[in-house]
DNA sequence: GCAGTAATAT
DNA sequence: CATATTACTG
């Protein structure tokens, strides 16, 4: 009879989770393998010049704080279509490039991981401090800039108000007799809508929601997968790979472990009962979405997320 | 400057 | 088609 269950999330409302307290969002290790197939490359031993900032991120003034170990690396394909996978044999191979200033960043790809991180920063903000600037913050995934945030963010919010309009209906309709369920949902349907979102001043209306136990998520490494357009064949591949030590001193010698969140079972129920009347096909699971986003039109795209556990 | 939205571009 | 980008507004 603890209504701060109920009201778990007005305590974030009110209470502004700094992003320095803000726990190490879970991501393993990448595999190393993977890290120096991606690029691990060490820099050569000559002298940096400062004419080519490795980080032209946009936000640029964006102090980040010491908020733990982030490996979280958006994997930008440089736009030549990946000529290759550019997982092989990358190897260190492709160090010597030099940035184009003119470097744009490459289209980044909303896997269904990197998707469901942003879900859960979201709920974890509350809807008053889901901006785009905290959002990505909280995410910590390198590489991710507030317009990539932001644009997602807006789709996501008319997809929000999409679902409130019919709640009958799960995401996963692949019943097939469902009506209307744009085909623009798939990336949203692939991850569980913390139930809330919907207006806060909204008293509650039919919401059966047992439990949420989007407290804390644990997720293997996320990478954000860029793909490139443009038929050209072989281009230069950017890969931007940014860490950060965690073992650094603190500024005031204070540094405390955060308590290691265990990793609690997600069991996550589908916000909308899935009320099947007829004895259609009802398969409240999220549609596995395992098809690579393909293009149809030459366009190569490269879906590597290593990340099976959902 | 940042956030929200619609329109538009790639 | 999924994002990015822009223009405009608050």
């Amino acid at each position: 009879m603890r209504e701060e269950d109920s009201n778990w999330f007005a305590k974030w409302e009110e209470e502004l989770p700094s992003p320095e307290e803000l726990m190490p969002l879970s991501q393993t290790l990448i595999t190393p393998d993977l890290a120096l197939a991606f690029d691990i490359r060490n820099p050569p031993p000559n002298h940096n010049h400062q004419s080519t900032p490795p980080r032209p991120q946009t936000t640029a003034h964006s102090s980040q704080p010491n908020s733990s170990a982030e490996f979280d690396s958006v994997e930008l394909v440089g736009s030549g279509g990946g000529g290759d996978g550019g997982v092989a044999g990358a190897g260190g191979g492709v160090g010597s490039d030099e940035p184009a200033r003119t470097l744009k960043r490459p289209r980044l790809v909303w896997t269904p991981q990197l998707h469901k991180r942003f879900v859960d920063a979201v709920a974890h903000l509350g809807i008053k401090n889901a901006v785009p600037k905290t959002i990505m913050q909280l995410m910590s995934v390198d590489g991710l800039t507030r317009e990539n945030v932001a644009s997602h963010l807006q789709k996501y919010r008319l997809y929000l108000k999409r679902m409130q309009g019919i709640s009958s209906n799960g995401s996963g309709g692949v019943g097939g007799s469902n009506v209307s369920v744009d085909p623009t949902d798939h990336l949203f349907a692939s991850s569980p809508v913390p139930a809330h979102f919907l207006h806060p001043g909204r008293p509650n209306t039919d919401h059966f929601l047992p439990f949420m136990p989007v407290a804390t998520m644990q997720q293997h490494h996320q990478m954000a997968a860029v793909v490139g357009s443009g038929p050209g064949p072989h281009h230069h591949q950017q890969l931007q790979q940014q860490f950060r030590h965690f073992g650094t001193s603190p500024p005031n010698g204070q540094f405390e472990h955060s308590f290691i969140r265990q990793s609690q079972q997600q069991v996550q129920r589908m916000g909308a009962p899935v009320h099947i009347s007829n004895g259609s096909v009802a398969s409240p699971l999220y549609v596995e979405d395992s098809e690579s986003p393909r293009v149809g039109n030459g366009r190569k795209v490269l879906t590597l997320f290593p990340t099976g556990d959902d």
